[in-house]
RNA sequence: UCCUCGGUAGCUCAAUUGGCAGAGCGCUCGGCUGUUAACCGAAUGGUUGUAGGUUCAAGUCCUACCCGGGGAGCCA
């Protein structure tokens, strides 16, 4: 009797089948009993008839959630199955019956008792598919970068500098002398890119801002890349292929899972279906004054902003060009209008916001050296990123993309913490 | 940090003008041979976030604090 799972259950439909599981629901209707079994894969349900088995039928009948097990029984096609077969069961092995309530209930609970039982929430519901969907989303953009022949690296998470000033950084010792944790890897990939021509990773990210929004977290798997020779035009490009390459993979990979969470898969189709709009800066202000925003020339778009130009245009959106003064240091001013910065935002539609922030990075040394004062940082600790300008410079690009708001947006679900096993906000450390 | 809403049974929530602390779900028991968060019946379950104040009387009003949800700023 082969050992499978739930995925696999619809390709031994007739056999005699082994499962090793949990509990996740029981229905009794006194003479037939059916057990909702989840292993990770999949549920489905097993059926038992008290004329089949009376001493199994008591045995199993009083059962709790999560009782974990080994099942034996015969697979039957079953068109009421949402995975087509149900499982008649024969034997039962008791692993471990817990003893208290499973804290999880399966209705509505508040995010705070959620969070708190994070470790035990994700077994249920929506959440299973969310986190196998995740998996997919880092496999597509690790698979899009190996496909186009860019090289996989790293940055440290450990940092004496800071990419955006320090009042957003985690502060810790350091045998004596302050350390970061990282916010970004973009300068040491811009470094890494000199050396290796294209390359790319995805690692942790810290940002100690005090965000208590959807979109927030103060930890975050962070996907960036950088490419030598690459201008704006060619950065917008790459960034345009990969979000539709990401969306398109997971719509294919794990359609079962986007219709368990009853997302609307041809909305996302379309909406990465067509070419990304692309909108100035300065028209975007227009645009929004049009659509009734108070916003003027200069302001930073809020989320009702991003949201606004996700509905007008139905699909993704890249900003480009801001006013200098808005985005930091590193990046390379418009030739033709000097006050703009060759930088794109990539928003998200439906609401999900900035998915994506790059730009082409200054390649000039004076013009770095320049932009870091104005930014009122000294040039000393950059030193080492001003010599990638000193030998061999080049034009070259980058971006930053937070891949669990792709994923946000992807599995429709309305919190980032949701698309994180165990996210990290403001005021939560535990579990 | 600011704005805003909230904290009552294990969970989700009611409680009229300040006047006996309530329901659903879960757990337990009983019933039901195709249930889908099953259903029906019974039983169980309380330091109303904490501290103080007003009052004959406070879940309800006042003050301070703690905790949580949503949002802002900032960003991915």
């Amino acid at each position: 009797m082969p050992t499978i799972t739930i995925s696999e259950a619809h390709q031994h439909i007739g056999q005699q089948v082994t499962l090793q599981g949990w509990l996740y629901n029981k229905r009794s209707s006194g003479k037939i009993l059916f057990l909702q079994i989840r292993d990770g894969s999949g549920v489905i349900q097993a059926v038992l008839g008290v004329s089949d088995n009376p001493d199994l039928f008591e045995k199993a009948s009083q059962l709790p959630r999560e009782t974990s097990f080994i099942v034996h029984g015969r697979l039957k096609e079953d068109h009421r199955s949402s995975i087509g077969c149900e499982l008649l069961l024969e034997d039962l092995e008791i692993l471990h019956q817990p003893t208290e309530d499973f804290p999880i209930e399966l209705k509505e609970q508040t995010p705070g008792f959620l969070m708190d039982h994070r470790h035990l929430w994700i077994r249920t519901g929506r959440q299973v598919p969310v986190l196998r969907i995740r998996d997919a989303a880092f496999r597509a953009f690790r698979e899009f970068f190996y496909q186009r022949g860019f090289v996989a690296t790293e940055a440290p998470i450990l940092t004496g500098t800071s990419v955006e000033g320090t009042t957003t950084l985690f502060e810790l010792d350091y045998f004596g002398v302050p350390a970061y944790l990282g916010q970004s890897g973009q300068l040491y990939l811009e470094a890494t890119a000199m050396a290796l021509g294209r390359v790319y990773w995805i690692g942790p990210a810290f940002r100690a801002e005090k965000s208590k929004t959807r979109k927030h977290v103060t930890e975050f798997w962070i996907a960036e890349a950088e490419m030598a020779f690459y201008d704006h035009k060619a950065n917008l490009e790459l960034q345009e292929d990969l979000v539709r390459f990401i969306v398109t993979t997971v719509i294919e990979e794990k359609a079962a899972e986007l219709k368990e969470l009853e997302r609307d898969v041809d909305l996302l189709r379309r909406e990465v279906a067509e070419p990304f709009a692309h909108i100035d800066y300065g028209e975007a202000v227009t645009l929004l004054q049009e659509l009734g925003h108070e916003v003027s020339f200069g302001d930073d778009f809020g989320a009702p902003q991003e949201a606004a130009l996700g509905d007008h245009f139905k699909r993704p959106v890249f900003i480009e060009r801001f006013p200098v003064e808005m985005k930091p240091f590193y990046m390379k001013r418009d030739p033709s209008d000097p006050s703009r910065v060759l930088a794109a935002d990539l928003i998200a539609p439906e609401g999900y916001g900035e998915i994506i922030g790059g730009s082409q990075r200054v390649d000039s040394e004076a013009d770095l050296v320049a932009q870091l004062k104005q930014a009122g940082l000294a040039v000393e600790p950059y030193q080492w990123y001003v010599d990638l300008r000193k030998y061999g410079s080049v034009p070259h690009s980058g971006f930053g993309m937070g891949l669990a708001r792709v994923i946000t947006w992807i599995t429709g679900v309305s919190h980032i913490r949701e698309v994180i096993p165990f996210p990290r906000q403001i005021n939560r450390l535990y579990p």
